[in-house]
DNA sequence: GTAAGGCCTTGACCTAAGTCAATGGGGCTC
DNA sequence: GAGCCCCATTGACTTAGGTCAAGGCCTTAC
């Protein structure tokens, strides 16, 4: 089993460190494990530090009036949640909640604070970090604002070959009902898209295995063209 | 006429530095202006430096394959634009143009990273600015996701009597094709919204000035309410 | 085995909002 | 002042995708 040391060292927020301040680090820290469809925090929330996922998986959402969820990310191991209130603001700007039985690292903002001012390299670690989600929001306005969901379930598509280089085969790593909330749809509709690339004969659909069986044509989709009648 | 350093020296991700600090990023930028329509850059330009707006009014969008258009943000004096590739990526995620005739600073990416590495203060303003933009994007994404446009219309009004603070009456900064765009609509949509809250009494429309005659209205509309009929 | 609950799918229907086309007005230029 | 262009508006129509309701299937519990 990993301790606390290894875990933190294999993050990419704290790469290049020196072990010295990794122990630092280390000891800084707090474990803490959550159920599957545990919160990890809500939107609202005084947000007094950020955390890690350790192992495990989390979402982070919001939620409507009425009810309905908007997945902004999913992320797994190595990656940091609830930064955005250690710099700006006091809140959480949305939930986090594990999909999965979770580990996850806790650092307190002011003990992180005081580090990142006497670590430049651990300032631009974290300007990179945050500064590719601001990029993949870009993305996520573009999908919501740009593109149908046909489109938008293309592109997921294509972006999961690539995570997980296996071929023409993809398995999903959420349930189709989150992957609904993720793509901002709802599971009938997204069963319905699953249905006509189907019929297109763009896709194969096995439970959560999809073959992809035109990567072109799903390309072409993807970078919003149309799916025929 | 404002110089250079005295621009620099009041925008806030500048805010805390000295005297000596402030002449020396003041010799590292290049001021350059923009007409009105003038492109700043485009999607997938590498970039190789970010900008700071010195005046005028820029916008930051993207743009479908069959041409509609998503504006991202708008920004105005003291905004730094385009500082994704200089932390992570090196192409700019979205197009940038100026509404207005408008003069930028430009910051090559290299200086300002020495500089960075050196200022923890000037880090952590950074990473602040960051935190603030990844919150308005959880905001727009849950506006394009989960509000109706109604509702949005009805945020970005109350957002701009907090950002006027004008009492009751507000007025448009940018023309309502634009906005249209911001929300994530169409202008014939954007006007029929325009009337309908007319006639429910919410607001009156002048030209580019907003009557708001019902806050309270005009608050449960944003949060997801409805528009009768 | 049987019961129960979660997840997914399917069908019928509805509606928010986009498309297309035409018109009106305000401010330019010449 | 005439002609233009840009912007906003209005009307008629279409459609993507959401809502509601029902049913199937698979897993877990006992």
């Amino acid at each position: 089993m990993d301790n606390l040391i290894s875990i933190v060292a294999n993050t990419p927020l704290f790469g290049g460190l020196s072990d010295e301040q990794l122990a630092h680090i280390g000891g800084i820290t707090l474990e803490k494990t959550y159920k599957r469809g545990e919160a990890i925090f809500w939107e609202g929330d005084p947000g007094i530090g950020f955390y890690v996922v350790a192992s495990g998986k989390v979402k982070v959402y919001k939620t409507s009036s009425e009810g309905k969820e908007q997945i902004l990310h999913i992320y797994g191991p190595g990656h940091p949640i609830g930064e955005v209130p250690v710099f700006s603001g006091s809140r959480f700007p949305a939930s986090a909640m594990a999909i999965e039985k979770s580990r996850l690292l806790f650092f307190p903002r002011k003990d992180f604070v005081d580090l990142i001012s006497k670590q430049p390299s651990l300032a631009l670690n974290m300007l990179a970090i945050l500064s590719v989600r601001l990029r993949q929001f870009t993305v996520q306005v573009e999908n919501l604002s740009l593109k149908e969901v046909p489109a938008r379930l293309a592109s997921y598509l294509i972006y999961l070959t690539e995570e997980q280089n296996s071929g023409e085969v993809v398995s999903l790593p959420i349930s189709k009902g989150q992957l609904a909330s993720l793509l901002g749809t709802i599971p009938e509709t997204l069963s319905r898209i699953f249905n006509k690339m189907t019929l297109h004969k763009l896709i194969t659909v096995q439970g959560s295995r999809i073959q992809l069986l035109d990567r072109e044509g799903i390309e072409d989709l993807s970078s919003s063209g149309r799916l025929g009648e």
